[in-house]
DNA sequence: CTGCGATGTAACAGTAACGGTTACATCCGG
DNA sequence: CCGGATGTAACCGTTACTGTTACATCGCAG
């Protein structure tokens, strides 16, 4: 992950539908979602089968197609969403080429890093779960300028 | 920061300079110290020069030049190593196309992700913070194997 | 049962960043 | 003033990501 905006396309999705499924008629289609995240359909359309595999979404095809969330807003946390769209790559790489195993420290150094990475990558996700998507639309929402 | 390597390396950097300056007469130089991360001698100056802007690492030129820790491995936390090669990058990126504005989604989402954003890289900070260089030298060192 | 509008996915292009490398100027103790 | 190291610019190959085109597939509407 990282450097990589899909975490935050994610979100974005997720919130959108959130918001846009208050009304009941309303059909969430790739192309209106990228509207609003100003990119290509296909773009939504890889990161909404991500969030599919996870369960956090489904899709219909054929006419009146579209796609709909799988959970309740309040049900679905950031650390859901990470873990949908997170590559399994880990926040921080280890060396690209692998230390000499002649040196104690090129010997000893990667396990514990490792150690690190993990309390680093524990913090991260214990973060990402207090948050829900429901929370995320709270806030956008918030955000809104006063409609005079 | 990330997907790269640069904290690793400075981890390994720092580590091995402390092990290093155990022998009062040992020299510190670019070469040796590339010869344990099994990179080239430019990737360790680099790294280095980083280090040192942070006051972290000291050089001397000229005949017998090298390098030095300019504090001691006790008072380098993980957090001073990240401040020092994290190119101010977030950890997390930002839509890379700005979001419709004329979407309520669009318009408030990036300062609610960036709320979220900020507290992790608080929880990844207040995580490095807790290990010294001292601790990772007494850790490296506990990988060795039995020496029979 | 055919058309249409959407999903699903492969393939490709452009960009950017990273690690690695070469080259060379600079410094300074012996 | 020589030698060995720092300091730094420049370049290359690789990789990853975003965006885009293209096209097969699905399944209800009519």
């Amino acid at each position: 992950m990282s450097g990589n905006s899909r975490l935050c396309v994610a979100v974005h999705v997720l919130t959108w539908m959130a918001l846009d499924q208050r009304d009941p008629a309303a059909v969430a289609t790739s192309q209106r979602i990228a509207v609003s995240v100003n990119t290509n359909p296909v773009v939504i359309r890889r990161c909404l089968g991500q969030l599919r595999e996870a369960g956090l979404v489904q899709s219909r095809r054929g006419a009146g197609a579209g796609w709909h969330l799988a959970r309740e807003p309040e049900s679905i946390t950031l650390l859901d969403t990470y873990r949908a769209v997170g590559d399994d790559e880990p926040l921080f790489a280890l060396h690209s080429s692998t230390p000499s195993e002649s040196c104690p420290i090129g010997f000893g150094i990667q396990p514990a890093l490792r150690q690190v990475f993990g309390r680093l990558d524990e913090a991260v996700r214990r973060e990402l779960a207090t948050t829900t998507i429901a929370d995320m639309l709270r806030d956008v929402l918030a955000q809104q300028p006063a409609t005079a």
